[in-house]
DNA sequence: AAAAGGACCTGGTGGC
DNA sequence: TGCCACCAGGTCCTTT
């Protein structure tokens, strides 16, 4: 579900509410998600304090002392943040309670996502290590991506959304920012050019960075952190609008599916 | 080594 | 109303 806008504008609202506050307590409802909640953190994280909150990719991790607490939304996860605390309804997997009564309440219907402590250094983790560059750093240039390409057939929708080559970019802003820059989703990877993959870096920054600003997207059950809605549906090209006019030329646009991902593109636009 | 497909899950929607 | 097929924001793992 979330995507890098999603995870990023939840890590903006949790760092005022969560830095340098001291857990008290966790508590475990489902431990089954991606991989098992591990049972030590039930016993292990209360007693530490929140001292940083970082995010790479889509991951959130929570720095503390003895060391990090890695969270993933997977598919449909979400995070709220609860003062006073309710009680948990369905699919609300894990509690983590702190000092001065706030409940940090992660739900998650499809489980999908996870929740892991790191007690060494957290970038040599398997999860972590092998990661692209991050989209909004200088360092995604359309050189790189260029380069990484070359004797790749993979399409290149599917290139830019692995998180070996750049990591954040999932299936609704690989659409849009393959809209933005004109490339066909389905063209080989290999076989574009070196200023045609300028204009894509520069159109996924663009795309992501509008994205944070709104708060991130919404189509069905995300919500931010207070529980609200994000607004960048409200400017997605393609994205969920098969059929519909393209906006910048009118030819309708194309639905198509990909792998298991589904493809919006124009045809007329992108080529 | 790279590409494709399956796997992990639940819930919502639309057709009959 | 019920049943069924298909769809969904991710990504690791296995197979080809």
């Amino acid at each position: 579900m979330p995507e890098l806008p999603e995870v990023e504008t939840l890590r903006r609202a949790l760092v005022p509410a969560l830095e340098g506050q001291w857990v008290s307590q966790v508590i475990i409802r489902q431990s089954r998600l991606r991989w098992p909640v591990p049972e030590m953190l039930a016993h292990h994280f209360p007693g530490q304090q929140v001292k940083r909150i970082h995010r790479r990719g889509k991951y959130l991790l929570f720095e503390c002392c003895q060391g990090y607490l890695l969270i993933h939304l997977g598919m449909s996860g979400s995070l709220r943040l609860l003062s006073p605390v309710s009680s948990p309804q369905k699919h609300d997997h894990i509690d983590i309670i702190f000092r001065n009564h706030q409940c940090l309440r992660y739900h998650d219907p499809r489980r999908f996502g996870c929740i892991l402590w790191i007690s060494e250094s957290p970038w040599n983790h398997p999860l972590l290590a092998h990661l692209g560059p991050e989209p909004l750093e200088d360092s995604f240039t359309g050189k790189y991506l260029y380069q990484e390409a070359q004797g790749r057939r993979v399409a290149v929708k599917n290139y830019i959304m692995d998180a070996h080559q750049v990591v954040g970019v999932g299936n609704i802003y690989a659409n849009e920012a393959l809209f933005l820059a004109g490339i066909h989703p389905n063209r080989q990877a290999g076989e574009i050019g070196r200023s045609a993959y300028q204009k894509l870096v520069k159109c996924i920054k663009q795309v992501l960075q509008k994205a944070i600003e709104q708060g991130g997207t919404t189509l069905r059950d995300y919500v931010t952190l207070t529980g609200h809605p994000g607004d960048f549906k409200n400017f997605l090209n393609v994205y969920g609008r098969a059929q519909e006019a393209c906006v910048r030329c009118g030819h309708p646009v194309q639905y198509q599916k990909m792998g298991q991902r589904s493809s919006y593109f124009c045809s007329n636009c992108q080529k």
